[in-house]
DNA sequence: CGGAAGGCTGGAAGCGCTTCCAGTTTCAGG
DNA sequence: CCTGAAACTGGAAGCGCTTCCAGCCTTCCG
């Protein structure tokens, strides 16, 4: 940076003088509106490559009253439930989809009490185009202020106790119960689950997943071994699970990170997998491919998860009415069942 | 969204006028600037408080040239290098850091040729207030962009053949050096490296630090084995080395997902960790701690990485003048070693 | 060749906020 | 009770761009 003279940035003014014409001539012509002759609109365009012209973004959203930008906010307590690869992949594909409208992409960890603040700042002062949100606990008062904001708001997944309007959500029970109907057809009876958080929708409706396949194959579900989606939750419930019923034969975890947990427990205790359990984790993650038996596990799109929610975000910024989706999941076999 | 009426968003016109003052006085309330009088001031806080403003913040930037957002900017030509859970903890840091200083994080991905061309015309324009740029390739044409632009530019590890003003770095040779020490102070004599792509400057670092340690200490280095710091990459080369020098007893891999790699090609080869072959990492990322056996690597402050860069991105912003930052790295030793 | 339709054009009014500055008020000290 | 300094105050000029609109100039048809 700043080598040499501060350079001052030149007006869109300029280029106009440059070129021979007015303002709004020039104004025109950079946003391709009709009702400009060819001639001018040349001299505009020569005028603004001399100049190196580049239009000021500030001035410009002042004056339309958009920003040219969407939020992804990602609410949970601890920062670091970001760290999961989960919300880079929803990132990936939600950027995607905000170039192709041209918007630009603002990240908001909504963490400590600071950031929840400033995210209501975002929402009530339309700081952004329109707001993604994700991640919300159950009462999360982020839930409240999307719902009064006036920018189009679109959730992925759907927060606990809440029916919002717009969303993009990912077929969780169906996924935990094509997981479980998998275990039980391949001859597994006693089918036990390592469940998320169930204070969240996705570990609730996991759960769902997993009670309906067993009861309608006749089976009495196993109560709920709760993790919280990480690894060493997923090593801990399997040992509880071992302790408490060591007749198991099969386990559906919640997550792929639990399901790797529960194999580094299964084999410290010299349990085979899949011959003395098989098990089936949820999400299909990078973990579950070098997990040592690789992992069944339920794959998800999510990619296509953010990319959706962009696209439903761009289009109500648009003006038009999208309505919910719902992305399916796929059972992705391994050697883990 | 959208319930009821519009309910236009109240000015800081309407505030000055509700509490009978000019808007310069509400303005400078707003701006805790002085030259205010106590009960002016009050009169503007209820008056605010009563229309529940919330200033523009475009119309603020638009006054004050300041956009109030800085840009962390991941290069790469696919974006799915972003999915790597890396930079999930860069950002972790570095938003923390940018909201201290209340400003906004906007993340570009600049894989397609679309999203690079929108992050030059954020450098050129002054689309945000610093840009931090990560990632970059050999050659990458954002350096040039960065160089030029007249905002305040941070770049996270030194790209190949720059030698940027303002950066943040890990200490990759020093890492890469004890972790090969380590090894070697083990006991063993035939330590090979898996090293990442040499065409990046981490990659390279790390394998000076290999060969440094091994020339130091009176052997011989092997030639480089070169993944792409992926796990598929680092079983490839494990693979390619173990059919090349069966006699090898120790092995640097570049990066924990390397090194997950290494681990499951010598466990399908009947290779037992540490006994026949000890592996070292690098990154200490969650897959080092749940790899089989855990393995032992090298420490680097990811979220710290994150952290400091934005700090100085923010003193650049404020017209200080940082000096570059290299990061401490360290060894974490667990099983595999 | 007249006249109307319609494409072009540029002046001007914003968008909502900051900030300079000149004028006014306040008040301690003499 | 006066004086100057210090504290306030509000008018006005922007920040750089979009967009409405009234007027102008083409065309083209009858």
């Amino acid at each position: 940076m700043a080598q040499g003279v501060p350079h001052r940035q030149s007006t869109l003014d300029e280029v106009a003088e440059l070129a021979g014409v007015s303002r709004s001539v020039a104004s025109r012509v950079l946003n391709n509106a009709p009702h400009v002759s060819r001639a001018k609109r040349e001299a505009v365009e020569r005028a603004v490559h001399q100049l190196a012209y580049v239009p000021n973004p500030t001035a410009r959203a002042l004056a339309t009253r958009q920003t040219g930008a969407a939020a992804l906010v990602v609410s949970g307590e601890d920062p670091s439930i970001f760290a999961d690869p989960f919300f880079a992949k929803v990132i990936v594909g939600a950027s995607a989809a905000l170039e192709e409208a041209e918007l630009h992409l603002m990240l908001c960890l909504a963490a400590s009490d600071r950031g929840r603040r400033r995210v209501e700042q975002l929402l009530r002062s339309k700081g952004a185009d329109g707001v993604m949100l994700m991640a919300l606990r159950e009462d999360d008062p982020l839930a409240r202020l999307a719902e009064e904001a006036e920018i189009p708001v679109v959730f992925g997944g759907r927060p606990v106790g809440l029916d919002p309007r717009w969303y993009v959500d990912v077929d969780n029970l169906g996924g935990a119960r094509a997981a479980t109907e998998y275990l039980i057809s391949l001859g597994r009876t006693r089918v036990a689950t390592i469940c998320g958080r169930l204070d969240t929708e996705v570990g609730r409706a996991r759960y769902r997943g997993y009670q309906d396949a067993m009861l309608a194959a006749g089976l009495e579900p196993y109560p709920p071994e709760a993790g919280d989606f990480t690894e060493p939750s997923g090593a801990a419930a399997m040992a509880a699970l071992s302790a408490r019923h060591p007749e198991l034969d099969g386990v559906f975890a919640a997550s792929d990170n639990m399901g790797a947990g529960a194999l580094r427990t299964l084999r410290d205790a010299g349990r085979r997998v899949p011959a003395d359990v098989a098990v089936i984790g949820f999400d299909d993650l990078a973990v579950a491919r070098i997990s040592d038996p690789p992992l069944t596990t339920v794959h998800q799109p999510i990619e296509g998860l953010g990319r959706e929610m962009a696209r439903m975000l761009v289009a109500l910024i648009n003006g038009q009415a999208p309505t919910p989706l719902i992305l399916p999941t796929r059972l992705v076999t391994r050697a883990s069942a």
